[in-house]
DNA sequence: CTGAAAGCGCTAACAC
DNA sequence: GTGTTAGCGCTTTCAG
């Protein structure tokens, strides 16, 4: 090491040499660093011409410490479900949205988001998210289904104070941000694009029964039915697990029996994708024997060979505005308001997928 | 409020808290939670039960402020890159994989993988480095393409001693972890399985220049040209820029030709996916009258029909060693050598994209 | 409007 | 082997 080396800024400033550089206190520029009123304009400037001069940015340990405001957010993700995921390599299309719209919005306000595994039903569950909620001491959580609809994850944020969203999670009692579009709704929309089309033979393949969204893309399904008087064929609802293999299989149950629908709707795209690929070995000519629609909006529906008509959930802006809420909250000193459920958009999206029966 | 709330546990404990119960001071205590020496093995259970009973978990702002290790690595991603993966909705198989490989890595640490976006070529981007830096004071830094490639990131990290791993980059003279697969070898191997199917007549698609990983992929393709001695047909070296529709628009290019290849070899997935739409919109059948072979392995790859050859990069495993990499040396002191290339292997996946020429 | 002092919960030097 | 004493860099009282 030479004595003098060409750039030694390394050392990160700290709020004392911004206050001295500007001749204030160092609780001045805290001031200003915060946004609180009470500094003349001239202070003001002189404050901040430092800040920048220095490149000082507070070091965010010690805010937490000092400040009990972490300028986190932790995101809960179910830990069997993302392991499982990760283990057969599927693409996560919930997630990386989510990671992205919530990168974005927590961008914007200086926070980070954090992703945690969780397996809430496990016994250690409760000591599980202790832990990390003490290690963290998150300005507030993001739950992801299935863990959105766990009463004990829940109860035991409720009681720890700290405040929380829940993505894609059905109705509760307990009070919270909760950020969900009309699964139901847009079910029975995919549903009723088949029907307007002319099916009357359609099949369902459902979802991971272990999460909400699977039964309430059903319920729409069998709404939208029973709305159009169509009754529901013997051995048209099948059960799938919201996988590209299960939807190959339901599929091929499907288009295997003796009267086989001419429209199936998938609960998601993923298994929709499976239909597709099915009815291909099958020599079924998709949309003109057999129209498909999925539910999702997964970026490789687009990519698919026909490409896919779909509903789209738009997680990503769900997640920037859960994360958005959260931290007003936080800034707020939990004077805003948080319970509450906030309406999301979601879309019927017509692509090469669907077509009048033949 | 009431004034007795049933179980008023809320506050998280503290390392005094731990020390009162086991019967000790906290320096004992933080001696066990950072395995250091110098502790009997009673004393050590005991404060060992004490957190366990108390469900403590040290703080990590706390440990930030005192110790200097914030426990937290920062992944910089280029922003512009992503940004337009964002507006456009496209899958990130790249980011998904190290988020996962990168996070799994670090759970097992108590560690936790922060993602920035960096603008590298940006006049300020060296302010906006440090800006994060000095906020986050991360433990090390992970540099994704093309900021892996960029010299005045790496010198401003060097300077400012923070420890960072570049994933698939370029050979530089700057010491620091670097993980990055064989590109070459990959296309070359590519390239190889292509003619040893009995192809003559083989494109190539490119992807954005401004990644070094389509360079290398361009040249492993020539080379493997070379060795058997093929010549590069005119036009069949076509620019793309990683796209879906970069892919279709150049897999245009390729097939309108009055002699258009037999086989295309695209520098990603994504462009060969393009490949086949298009070559379904000709009434070329793929692999009959044309092999198509990727590059990467993203998911989609398999979904697709015929499903892709292509050549995996296994991201996920370039995250999490360079993750354990960086723990390790912050938990050594930087004792431990940083400075070397890790190696990784690739895998050539024949699927139902490629097959000899008719 | 501004500043001085007192911690936040932990680790780092040093004593013992 | 173990405890004591200082801070780390900030926010929060609470004075002026």
């Amino acid at each position: 090491m030479s004595e003098e080396p060409i750039h030694t800024q390394h050392r990160a400033p700290t709020i004392y040499e911004v206050a001295a550089k500007a001749g204030v206190s160092i609780k001045t520029v805290s001031r200003v660093l915060n946004r609180e009123p009470n500094v003349r304009p001239a202070v003001h400037d002189r404050v901040t011409q430092a800040v920048s001069a220095l490149g000082y940015r507070p070091r965010t340990s010690a805010r937490g410490l000092a400040g009990g405001r972490s300028f986190t957010l932790v995101t809960y993700l179910d830990e069997s479900l993302t392991l499982e995921h990760w283990r057969i390599d599927r693409s996560n299309p919930y997630v990386e949205r989510l990671q992205f719209g919530g990168m974005m919005a927590c961008r914007e306000a200086g926070y980070h988001l954090l992703f945690e595994l969780l397996d809430a039903n496990a016994q250690g569950a409760e000591a599980a998210m202790m832990s990390t909620l003490s290690a963290l001491n998150p300005d507030g959580v993001i739950l992801t289904p299935p863990i959105s609809d766990n009463q004990r994850v829940m109860k035991l944020l409720t009681r720890m104070g700290t405040p929380f969203a829940r993505l894609s999670a059905i109705k509760t009692d307990i009070p919270c941000l909760s950020v969900t579009m009309d699964e139901k709704a847009g079910a029975f929309e995919a549903t009723e694009h088949l029907i307007s089309l002319g099916h009357r033979r359609i099949g369902f393949i459902a979802g991971t029964p272990a999460l909400s969204s699977s039964h309430a893309r059903e319920a729409g399904f069998l709404a939208a039915l029973a709305k159009y008087g169509l009754a529901l064929e013997k051995n048209y609802l099948c059960q799938g697990d919201y996988t590209y293999e299960g939807g190959k299989a339901a599929a091929r149950r499907l288009l295997q029996q003796a009267n086989p629908p001419s429209a199936i709707f998938a609960a998601n795209d993923e298994m929709a994708l499976g239909i597709i690929h099915v009815a291909s070995e099958h020599g079924v000519e998709v949309p003109l024997d057999l129209s498909v629609v999925g539910f999702d909006d997964f970026q490789a529906a687009r990519y698919s060979l026909p490409s896919l008509t779909t509903i789209r959930q738009p997680v990503g802006d769900m997640a920037a505005q859960a994360c958005k809420r959260l931290i007003a909250h936080a800034a707020a000193r939990d004077e805003i308001e948080l319970n509450q459920a906030l309406p999301v958009n979601h879309a019927l999206l017509v692509r090469d997928s669907t077509a009048p029966p033949r």
